[in-house]
RNA sequence: GCGCUUGUAGCUCAGCUGGACAGAGCAUCUCCCUCCUAAGGAGAGGGUCGGACGUUCGAAUCGUCUCAAGCGCGCCA
């Protein structure tokens, strides 16, 4: 165990003597931002006092009396009763062997026996993802991988919108293009896609036809193998860029499918008591529950709108025995929220069922200046290209780096810079630094007590690592990468003063080296856990 | 009009289940490589935490009001 929750249990057993009865949970220890301050210090006398009818400062010198000081070198009672804890240099450094000792495993959470869908990307089959998705596509990854490692069954899935009319759409602008690419006469619908990526579809599904066109065209089912085959070959393209981009889904799901079966009118029947009739429409109460207003589910034409089939899927998707749903979707959606839990709540499930996440917008800005379009095809900017200009690494690594909910500009020049101001470098610069000392004295066996810590930096490091446990707890708990960025800008500046500060490799002084050399192993043990939560990369050479 | 999100240093953002002088990066200025990667480090300047009032021993953090920006409020998806 940590340091720092050796601290609360001990403090909740002084606590005890003193005949105050606390759970851990509510004993705060925070880590000194001043090192005058200690180590750690707690706000708990201040917290106390009161009911117990002392001050403060006669509250913390009694529970001073009750700690148990094995682990503590001294405390002080400072402020208006903030109590300061100076711990002894072993309680510090045993967290050094434990992580050597746990390597890609440190941090991990315990196993929760709770299954996690996270939904994302999601984008319909009908061109190449854009850097809108980017954003989403990396969040969303970096969610299932923290989630993941803090010890949650987590499923990764992508729900295709092959029923709704853009598919449709995308199946006329390929039959037409196949009449452009065959000298027919032919006309491109407005609503249809007109980018290159559907004139080469269209060309390739022309050259698997071969000799079938143009009579073809005259089938009847033709148009649906269009729609079917451009489809199929869409996804194949989007999940190509996914696995660049390091994000491979687990489940892709099918909105036909999901439909099929008579699943939408099974799923009206079981709502029905919720359901009302308005001018020919179908509505469903979704105020009874969370919503602001009723929702339409058929429309008076007969046709579902789009929120019906989704209850479907999100329905579908529980019935299949998952504890929580996280959705990743684009900051526009949010008026959806609790129109869809509603729904999930007339089925009786709680209403933090699920998740959504909401990410806002991105602009990518080029020498100061927003940047739109794909300097290729005329149209987005697509995620392959920015994966070319920039690399799998920055791009991920800059499209979590800020709280999904705000706007993120995305500085390209920044991200291709091999520089200290660019994080991704900062960071992965750090875990090089200390692959290259590993390497050099790779013949010293490493001291894992690291018994000859004393140098600031090096402490000051040793208790950045300690803090990543509880790092991934926020993270997965907040669904918050960004909290690893900042985690990891921490650590490798660290590690960049521990590297100044002390010179790991004498040869003359073999028990500091070996010390010091734990230190550097289990620093790069957390960085590349950390960075690897992240989809990036830690590079041994740079 | 209603709802959601945002407003912190010149710029981009952390900090927000209330706590000790408000932090980081970039940009600006000063220093530091005979030595494991200077893709680094040390230091300086720079802030009425949008505004007002309230709760509290204590507010960037909680509440109310207000100003500003973005986005939602379809029988669109």
């Amino acid at each position: 165990m940590e340091s720092k929750d050796l601290l609360k249990l001990n403090i909740q057993t002084a606590l005890k003597k003193l005949g105050i009865d606390l759970d851990v949970s509510a004993i705060s220890v925070d880590d000194s931002k001043n090192p005058e301050h200690g180590d750690f210090a707690s706000n708990i006398a201040l917290k106390l006092a009161r009911n117990a009818g002392k001050t403060p400062l006669d509250f913390a010198k009694e529970l001073n009396e009750a700690l148990d000081k094995s682990e503590i070198e001294r405390v002080e009672i400072a402020g208006p009763g903030f109590i300061n804890f100076f711990m002894k240099k072993d309680s510090l450094t045993s967290v050094v062997g434990k992580i050597i000792d746990e390597k890609d495993n440190y941090g991990r959470g315990e196993k929760k026996n709770l299954k996690v869908n996270v939904e994302f990307v999601s984008a319909n089959p009908t061109g190449d993802l854009h850097v809108g998705h980017a954003r989403g596509a990396a969040i969303g990854d970096s969610i299932s991988r923290i989630m993941e490692f803090d010890g949650y069954d987590v499923t990764r899935e992508y729900y295709i919108n092959d029923a709704g009319n853009q598919i449709d759409h995308l199946g006329e602008s390929i039959r037409e293009r196949i009449k452009e690419a065959l000298g027919l006469p032919f006309a491109l619908p407005d609503d249809g896609y007109h980018g290159v990526d559907v004139i080469n579809i269209a060309n390739q599904i022309k050259d698997e036809l071969g000799d079938k066109l143009p009579a073809f065209l005259d089938d009847p089912d033709s148009f649906e193998f269009f729609k079917t085959r451009g489809m199929e070959l869409e996804l194949e393209k989007i999940r190509k860029d996914l696995k660049e981009y390091r994000i491979t889904f687990d489940i892709y799901s099918s909105e036909r499918k999901i439909r099929s079966g008579n699943a939408v009118e099974k799923e009206i029947d079981y709502l029905s008591k919720y359901i009302y009739k308005d001018e020919g429409a179908l509505v469903l109460k979704t105020t009874e529950f969370l919503d602001d207003k009723d929702r339409v589910i058929v429309k008076s034409n007969g046709e579902y709108t789009y929120f019906m089939p989704d209850i479907v899927y999100h329905v579908n998707k529980l019935s299949r025995g998952y504890d929580k749903l996280i959705d990743v979707l684009g900051a526009d959606h949010h008026g959806y929220i609790n129109r869809m839990k509603s729904a999930l709540m007339m089925h009786g499930y709680s209403s933090d069922v699920l998740d959504i996440e909401l990410i806002q917008m991105v602009r990518m800005m080029k020498d100061g200046a927003e940047f739109k379009l794909s300097k290729r095809t005329g149209n987005g900017y697509t995620l392959r290209e920015l994966c070319e200009d920039v690399g799998v690494d920055a791009a991920r690594y800059f499209f979590v780096m800020r709280a999904a909910t705000g706007h993120l500009d995305f500085d390209l020049d920044l991200a291709v810079k091999q520089s200290s101001d660019n994080p991704v470098y900062y960071a992965q610069y750090a875990h090089a630094r200390l692959c290259s000392i590993l390497n050099s004295a790779s013949d010293i066996k490493v001291d894992k007590a690291c018994s000859h810590a004393g140098e600031a930096s090096e402490f000051a490091l040793i208790k950045e690592l300690a803090k990543f446990p509880d790092v991934i707890k926020v993270a997965s708990k907040e669904r918050a990468p960004y909290k690893i960025t900042n985690y990891i800008h921490d650590v490798a500046e660290k590690v960049h003063g521990f590297y100044t500060e002390c010179r790991v490799i004498d040869r003359d002084n073999k028990e500091v080296t070996a010390s010091r050399l734990a230190i550097c192993l289990a620093s790069k043990i957390v960085l590349k856990n950390a960075l690897s939560l992240l989809g990036v990369s830690a590079p041994e050479h740079m």
